[in-house]
DNA sequence: TTGAAAGCGATACCAC
DNA sequence: GTGGTATCGCTTTCAA
């Protein structure tokens, strides 16, 4: 049962003392400062004393000698955390953490708790999009130096990882299926508006490039009867098949057309994006889009320490692997899996 | 376009020296220190320069100076975090940060990242269980003196919050609908094991209370077959009811039912837990058990904030208000809203 | 190859 | 009421 107010810290003035060299010289081992020398002999001696008598070094006398912390902060907006995210900011976090560097994230909900920015002295504040000037402002007041995007460029979450790819493979799906005639299904949620719009554009876009017809996007909400009426315009127009936004939306459609009696894939096909635990669980289980997010949160970390070291990356995100999820939603055939 | 490199810190010696005081009246005045009296006349000029020159003390140096640090570390089971959790913990932050804690929030993945208590240097971790000697011990080693739940107890899920409440709501909606046999849903996840079995007690307890028929608790997983199982040997065994872990083991469910043929909840009724988005985006919508999580969250603000104060309350848990949330895979008539 | 010492910026104790 | 000043633990430059 150990006894957590008892514990006095160790500090580098007793590992000096214990292995007999001043603190300085502790400092410079810890550190593996360069350009110094120490012998290889006193440096084992040092480190050995350290992790015995279990040094921990004090983050705030640390982080005030050196005038900046060793923490990242990830601002994400609200909805955008699923399982798969989640696992992602992990895979990030034991990068950094690899580099001494802490990763808080902290899921914006805009008109909610304050920033983090402002009370925990991050180093370095990564968003998922550009940052507004307020926002950027308040940044600097709090003694931020760093901020990714870098501010002054306008949000292009076009450039945003996997965000245009996602829907071009969409609807690459459901062009190989033989779907010729197809609709875009967004939300009717004005939280990241720029996101959908993206999506939507680069769904549009593809499907002229593969000459299918597209008959427009439409704002689908499960709360009032939006979705219902969208399935049975969508059946007049000859629509057999839907791109959602991500997977809620896919659900939202595919309820109201079960509801309105089509029977799915036959009637309406239905494509999700995210591959959220929804998709899986729906009945009958929604196609999606996957993406490769581990291999971007590698990139992540990577862009994150090279801001720290001061030699910021010239391109800030990097293209995502995504693929294609197909399940009953599309191809007919209920799956047991 | 703010410049953030250029941005030089306003430090408390600014301020005296705009004032014309010492820098430790600046101190007293903006700490309120007790027990010092300064002149309104002083008070009203340093906290005036204090805001037009942007003053924002260095967290680094207060925190070193005060020995703690003003971060409070919560840590979660990585599947607790939906959209209705995400809103109370916005609350718990806004009320800490008027008292200029900052929260931040570890969804702690088993073997994922190192927990952040090492690298943060927190001055309270608050779990949702109780912490394992080992993790205890590596919080220490980090310098961590305040713990919640206090060490040394074992995990006790029925004291956490809502548990038993919302298990006993589930089979009360039940009860009153006329179900007099039923069964329980357990997730096949090792994940949170502890909070199912305590979930399924309270449950099977509640039947009894009740003089229902209870036939046991079967996991499922949506990836094997188990859930088709399930469902054919709860038909075969005359079930009529389902009480379910959460949403998600409560789709999954479902769906094994229609696959099966059977009509929700003409032949069998399901209850999930949470009222997370799935339960609404379900085909059929999905009754659930909704937790007033917001009050919960102010209790643990000020749970934390009482131990920061070094007076701890002596039961850490509240209990949540609960209310069962009717849909149509319980009531028969799918809802339109 | 190692050591001494000057900060970093705020806190809080003790004088005046 | 207000002002010195030692202190927190580490980083880093300069000497030795």
């Amino acid at each position: 049962m150990p006894d957590l107010a008892a514990a006095r810290r160790v500090t580098a003035v007793d590992i000096a003392k214990e292995v007999g060299v001043s603190r300085a010289t502790v400092g410079f081992v810890l550190n593996n400062t360069p350009g110094k020398k120490i012998s290889e002999a006193t440096r084992a001696r040092v480190l050995d004393a350290a992790t015995r008598l279990g040094y921990q070094p004090n983050r705030a006398a640390a982080d005030l000698a050196r005038g900046r912390s060793k923490i990242i902060l990830l601002v994400l907006p609200g909805r955008l955390l699923g399982p798969s995210l989640q696992a992602s900011l992990d895979e990030s976090a034991r990068i950094l953490a690899e580099a001494g560097y802490a990763l808080v994230t902290q899921t914006g909900a805009p008109g909610g708790a304050p920033p983090l920015w402002e009370t925990l002295n991050p180093d370095i504040v990564i968003g998922w999009t550009t940052f507004s000037d307020d926002e950027v402002a308040s940044m600097r007041v709090a003694g931020v130096r760093r901020v990714l995007p870098p501010p002054g460029e306008s949000a292009r979450y076009d450039q945003a990882p996997g965000v245009s790819e996602g829907a071009r493979m969409q609807v690459d799906h459901l062009h190989e299926l033989g779907h010729r005639r197809i609709a875009v299904a967004s939300l009717a949620d004005p939280q990241m508006l720029d996101l959908q719009r993206t999506r939507a554009e680069a769904a549009v876009k593809r499907a002229e490039e593969l000459g299918m017809e597209m008959v427009g996007v439409r704002s689908v909400s499960h709360a009032d009867g939006s979705s219902g009426e969208a399935v049975r315009a969508w059946a007049a127009d000859g629509v057999t098949a839907v791109v959602a936004y991500n997977d809620d939306v896919a659900a939202t459609v595919a309820g109201a057309a079960i509801d309105a009696g089509m029977r799915i894939p036959a009637d309406l096909a239905v494509i999700g994006h995210d591959d959220s635990p929804i998709a899986e669980l729906f009945h009958p289980p929604l196609s999606s889009v996957r993406m490769d997010i581990i291999e971007a949160s590698r990139y992540l970390a990577a862009v994150a320490l090279r801001e720290a070291d001061g030699r910021p990356m010239t391109s800030t995100w990097t293209e995502l692997d995504s693929t294609v999820v197909p399940r009953a939603s599309t191809v007919g055939r209920p799956q047991t899996g």
